[in-house]
This record gives C-alpha cells, sequence and structure tokens, in this order.
DNA sequence: TGGTATATTATACGCATGTTTAAAACATTG
DNA sequence: CAATGTTTTAAACATGCGTATAATATACCA
C-alpha cells in the first residue's frame, strides 16, 4: 500500500533523530528514500508537517500507558527499594516502547533538548514533564526535606539523562546505549539502585539521629 | 583598538553558545554586532574560521594548567574523600576558567556532543578525554574490580554532564547550572561527593564480607 | 474500456545563505 | 600635504534551501 509515504517517514525519523530538524533538508531525506522532492509536501504538507508526523509516531501509544504504569510500580512496589528498581525499569520501558526503539527516542530527545523545534512543548509534556513528576513523587516517598528532595532528583534525573544523551566518543570510559542493546537498563538499574539507596540510607540515618 | 573584531568575537561566541556552528549565520552575527556582513570574512578567513577563533579562545591558557591541577588535586589530598571533593571542584573551576565564564563553555559542549563541528576533536582531545582520564584515576584509587570503576566513572560522569546539558525547562525540578551562579560547583559537589562516598563505603564492605 | 481520482515527475520560483568584489573611508607616515 | 596601507562599505555572486506548479503516470471503478 502506502510504500512510500511510509519510506519517507522512516528515513525522515532516523535523520531527524540524528541531526533534528533543522539541520536535515528535504532533498536529503528524499534522496534518502529514493523518491521525488515534492512528495514529501504531497504527503506531509511541508518539512515541518513530517517532522510533526515523526514525533507523533515516537510517542503515539506508547507514552500514556507506559508512563501511567510508572506511577503503578512505584505505589504498587512492596518496599521501597522495589519502588525504585521498578521506577527506573520503567523509564527504560517506555523509552524502548517507543516506535524505532530507545535510540530513535533519544536522537529527538537530544536534538530537542539542544536546538527546540516548535514541537518541542509536545515532547516535554507528553515525556519530561510526566517522568520528572513521577520521580519527585518516589523519591518524596523516602526523604523528607524539599531541598534533599530536589537534590536526589537531580541526581537520578542526570543520570537517565545523560545515557541518553552520551555518545561513547565523548568518554574513553563511557559506555553509552545503543541501538542494539536494549538492555541497556537492566545494565544500569541494578547499579544506580545500589547507588541511590545506600546514599540514602546513609543520609536518612544521619539525619535521624 | 581592534573593537570591530572584538565585538563580533564576543557576538559569535554567545550565538554558537546557543544554537551551534551551523544554525547560527553570519549575517545574525553581524547584525548583532552592529557591523557590515563582510567584516566576517575579512577578519576570520570565512564563517568557519571565526567559529575556530572561538573555540581556541574558550580554552586558550586555561586547560592545560587547569586540568593538571586536576591531577594534582587528586594525588596530593589527605584522604580519598578530600580527593574526591578536589576533582569534583577541579572541574568546576576548569570550566569557569574558561574565557566567558561556565555556561558559555557548557553551551559549545552542548553543540559540539549533538551536532558536531569540523573543531569536534579539538574540544575532545582537549577536555573530554583529560577529564575522564583523570576521572578513572580517581575512582581507580577506591575501586579495584574494572567493571565497577566503568559504572562509577558513568555515573560522576553523566552527573557532570547533565548539569551542563540541562536546561530548567526540560525538568520541573531541576536547576541547573546558570550563568550568574557560578558557584554551581560549590553546590553539587558536597551532594555528589556524600553520595559516592557513601555508595562506596556500601558496595566496599559487601564486597569485602 | 474509458474516465476520474490519486500519485509521481521534472522543473522552476523566491529567498536566505556564505562569500567575493571593487570602491570608498580612514589611518598612518614620509 | 601626499602617498600608502588598512579598514569598512554596498552590492552582487553562486549555491542550496523549502515550496509550488503544471504535466504526466498510475490506480481504481463505472
Amino acid at each position: 500500500m502506502d510504500t512510500t509515504k511510509e519510506s519517507i517517514m522512516a528515513v525522515a525519523m532516523r535523520l531527524f533523530a540524528e541531526k533534528g530538524l533543522k539541520l536535515v533538508t528535504v532533498r536529503e531525506i528524499c534522496k534518502a528514500a529514493d523518491v521525488n522532492v515534492a512528495l514529501v509536501n504531497y504527503h506531509f504538507r511541508n518539512k515541518n508537517g513530517l517532522y510533526q508526523a515523526c514525533v507523533e509516531r515516537l510517542f503515539h501509544e506508547s507514552t500514556g500507558e507506559e508512563l501511567c504504569a510508572l506511577d503503578a510500580a512505584v505505589s504498587d512496589a512492596r518496599s521501597w527499594r522495589a519502588a525504585v528498581r521498578g521506577w527506573i525499569f520503567g523509564v527504560s520501558r517506555a523509552l524502548r516502547a517507543t516506535r524505532g526503539g530507545a535510540a530513535l527516542a533519544a536522537g529527538f530527545f537530544r536534538q530537542e533538548m539542544v536546538n527546540p523545534s516548535p514541537m518541542c512543548d509536545l515532547v516535554r509534556e507528553r515525556y519530561f514533564i510526566p517522568v520528572g513528576e513521577s520521580l519527585l513523587r518516589l523519591v518524596a516517598m523516602a526523604v523528607e526535606d524539599v531541598h534533599e528532595q530536589r537534590r536526589w532528583v537531580e541526581s537520578v534525573w542526570s543520570q537517565l539523562c545523560a545515557y541518553a544523551l552520551a555518545d561513547a566518543s565523548w568518554h574513553p570510559h563511557f559506555r553509552p546505549m545503543d541501538a542494539k542493546a536494549d538492555a541497556w537498563a537492566d545494565s544500569i538499574a541494578d547499579f544506580v539502585c545500589r547507588q541511590v539507596l545506600s546514599g540514602m540510607k546513609y543520609r536518612v540515618k544521619r539525619r535521624g539521629r
């Protein structure tokens, strides 16, 4: 059926994730998709329309359900440790649930964070804010002090961001998430979890006495 | 004296840090600097030459000295805790020592990491690799297992990166480093330090028994 | 099969980009 | 003051961009 429209989108998602909206040209997309230049405008109105279609596809059904599951995993957890673990895995699952896989979604995040497009607000509202809020709720379960809460949120948040943002070339001993290793979360969750837990225990103990 | 060349560079550094090499136009720079369009090419050969001049200014004398000081602070520290603290403060100091302040340097890092320019390798070799290597040396002082070392490096590294990369708008409870608050490190070093130390203590204990 | 809607093509338009050019303004110095 | 070197200017160049157009090919259905 609509093989042209589909092949344009497939190429566009890859290129947009790699270089962002402005640095990708319509001609570049069409050449890679082996398609005439005018077809982007025919099928998607214009370049922005194509980008919008890409972002919407990226988050389609995954976002809502998976992000609700985030909070559910936290509140259903038996221990607080299980809640932390569940949350981190949940974020990873939500990222991987986006069509195209985690690496593609990370590419769009990267680009939107550094050079925001008109679709920036949508990405923010649909993904970053819900995740951030649920993280705060999670942390607030174990830490009372508001100032301390924010520091923990920042710490966990930054590690998640950095894994999405980082590229291996930027640090000799940094192994970022890559396309084939979707088991990314399985690798770091255990570590982050242990680190967060031990740090919190230390903190809570100090404050307690 | 050379007020024109200087005003071009001042504007260019700000804009390049904000939007990156490709998304800034020569006309945009010249308009903001209230200067004729041809003067960029007259004073800097071309747009790339101007960008190169900006990057070189950014790292001029700061890089070498401050990064050597990094390792010195680590090896001179009396306790390992002091070494960690010294390292984090050292990174912050090196960042702030770049001309224009930490926020400007962070902008260049952001852009180079997400949409690398021809100057990308220089930034990598002059800054990221030295910092990464010294971080590994620091961690290796306290952690034997190589696999575990890398995880700690990633954790600390990601938090530093995230602070440089993040923008407040992306997380409702995230307060990134900003231009006026160069006391950034003073704020997080204590926290990261405590977190790292407690996590390591916890880890070493577990492995010990 | 013929007619109509859809899909694709080659081409061109208008505009913004980086860069060049040749003349003008300015400064410096004999 | 005159001559020379430096800096600045306005205008134009070639190129690549997003988009529009009008003609052609293809698919679909009476």
